[in-house]
DNA sequence: AAACGAATTGAGACCGGTCTCACTCTACGA
DNA sequence: TCGTAGAGTGAGACCGGTCTCAATTCGTTT
């Protein structure tokens, strides 16, 4: 503390080596733990690394080795719930297997996104855990690819892309969620989700994320089946997160009100909850809930929203596992993991008796 | 597509100045945008970078320049929310500054903290934040001090270590929450956070958070001023999260029961509103709650909890500001800046009237 | 036209590790 | 007793940038 040894210049290797009169070499292979040293040697090197207060630059070592041991993620928003999840199972698994994690966020932007894995790929991650802003584009991770460094996409695949993915079941999830609400007796459903899309959802169109294209097909797919016609029509993208409380209203105002909404993640779901109490109609009497994501919030409201769980944390670990395992040169071709989800019951749901 | 590029050797400097028949150190300072380069072959190198699909390596940069151009930053669990919109606030500076984040997560416990430090600094970050796991043993911190990087604190301070720290008014903000009980007419409140403590708390205890001891601080203090005796008595420390329940459950049944209970963040006011709810006891006829941090879901509970915000995307900024700041060279003497706190009423507090 | 200064360029050291290769020294088998 | 395998060590190249310094080129000034 009495001096603050600002500016004092880095031990290195030759110093230690220096200090315990060997060759760098020599120093290098007793702190490195490679190579032959004897053992006297190797203590006297240690000790005078200890005694020097060696520490070891791994980016001298990642521009010799190649390898930086650190993995890069790129998410839409890691204040997002699911993101800061998927982004802990990650690091879980990282560490585990001796690599740290560089994070960016993406806020689900072309521009960002295509900055972010630029700087990732400067700073030679050795791979590169992504949830694609576009599942369409795939602009932004063909540097990647070409790069040679391994890929995983999580939450989202990309198509053109062939590469290690990891992603729920939503489309599955949806149906189930969707006939709970059709076995209820609602037929004028609401779907919600914050994904861009220009102008209205018409049936066929290719959305930017496959997690919510998948969700939005089972969906629709499940209401036609009921014989419900213009599916599409209850799709309702683009709701800026603030602004699912005026859509809300929309929906519920107009001349064929929808009776049920489902959300396509926690957060759309928690401003629709508000926005139900803001207007006055009761959930469930007068509307019913449903959304994707266990939030830990759901079982706290009165009543509790009934949900399709993910297993986010696991997305995030098995992601990570499958990069490390092509970081470790496993060269077999690319996999894509479904993960289930599951369904969550609590009260959000019943009959759409109109008061 | 069709040639996976994989194996193939990274383009470096060398290879554009060959392409573009100048030597190394020209290319370099044409591509890096240093020192003087003539149009013509700043056009000619940089063509030729273009051609060759050069993409500079950021390692070997830093390895030359000392900087590296990323902040570590050191959490207790991404997935806290307190965290994870500290961390967006630090992150959205530091793009803006031109710097990545390295994340790692502490568990809050010491040899995990110890690790991640360790990291950081093997990868030359510029710079760290921590929000520390311990705010009376500096051990894990003394590294960094010692390697002569700036570190700033958040959320809780290390009183023996004199470096920048942000945190919030967390006395007042508890003397607050603390009177705004007492007038509604409780006299028994339970304070409760999952801070690691030894044993029971005693007035005067040393706890390991600044900001919990703070909270318990004014906590008290409120609670003496107002003639309640033993006033220590009334906080629960290391609470486990999923422990929660099981602890209220004792205090509301021991033979005193509380009427009110303080928790130390939304975590803990989340597990105790569960509790509540499992247990039977409504909120806030039988049981008044109030806690810190403003998270979404308090205002979607029946009632909605009464809070004391903190400015949590702010602290992780302004934390990631003063960090830049010293990078920059800023030599002035180490500050404390502590950030207001903002009480928002909701309904969870009601007059302590037993059934 | 000679001299001078600024702009441009090239050669090569350097950052702090790893790693190859050559050399020395010892121990062991033929 | 000699040859040789193998352990231990040192010298120095290398990774891919930056940067210093000297050399060259050019336009001006007198």
């Amino acid at each position: 503390m009495s001096e603050p040894g600002n500016g004092r210049r880095e031990v290195t290797v030759s110093d230690v080596a220096a200090a315990a009169k060997v060759s760098k070499a020599t120093a290098a292979r007793a702190l490195g733990d490679y190579g032959a040293v004897s053992d006297a040697v190797r203590d006297r090197v240690q000790r005078a690394a200890e005694e020097l207060g060696y520490r070891p630059n791994a980016l001298a070592r990642t521009m010799s080795t190649g390898r930086s041991h650190t993995l890069g993620i790129v998410v839409g928003d890691i204040e997002n719930p699911f993101f800061a999840q998927a982004t802990r199972g990650a690091a879980d698994v990282a560490v585990a297997a001796g690599f740290d994690l560089i994070l960016s966020n993406s806020d689900e932007e072309a521009a960002a996104e295509a900055k972010a894995i630029g700087v990732q790929l400067a700073k030679r991650v050795d791979g590169l855990l992504v949830a694609p802003a576009s599942s369409i584009d795939p602009t932004n991770l063909r540097p990647v690819v070409e790069s040679g460094r391994p890929l995983v996409l999580f939450d989202r695949a990309v198509p053109e892309l062939e590469v290690d993915t990891v992603i729920a079941a939503n489309r599955t999830g949806a149906r189930r969620l969707t006939r709970l609400l059709l076995d209820a007796g609602h037929r004028r459903i609401a779907f919600i989700s914050t994904i861009a899309h220009d102008g209205d959802y018409r049936l066929g169109d290719t959305l930017a994320s496959t997690s919510v294209a998948e969700r939005v097909d089972g969906f629709t797919a499940t209401l036609a089946e009921a014989g419900v016609p213009n599916a599409d029509r209850y799709v309702h993208l683009n709701a800026r997160r603030d602004g699912v409380e005026v859509l809300v209203q929309r929906i519920l105002g107009s001349a064929e009100p929808a009776t049920a909404i489902i959300a396509s993640d926690s957060l759309v779901a928690l401003a629709a909850f508000r926005a139900a109490r803001r207007l006055g109609v009761s959930i469930p009497d007068e509307l019913s809930l449903v959304a994707f994501d266990d939030a830990d919030w759901t079982e706290l409201t009165t009543p509790g929203v009934t949900v399709m769980a993910q297993p986010i944390h696991e997305i995030g670990a098995e992601a990570a596992r499958l990069l490390i395992r092509r970081i470790g040169g496993d060269g077999a071709p690319p996999v894509t993991k479904v993960l289930d989800q599951h369904l969550v019951e609590r009260g959000s749901i019943a009959p759409p008796g109109r008061p």
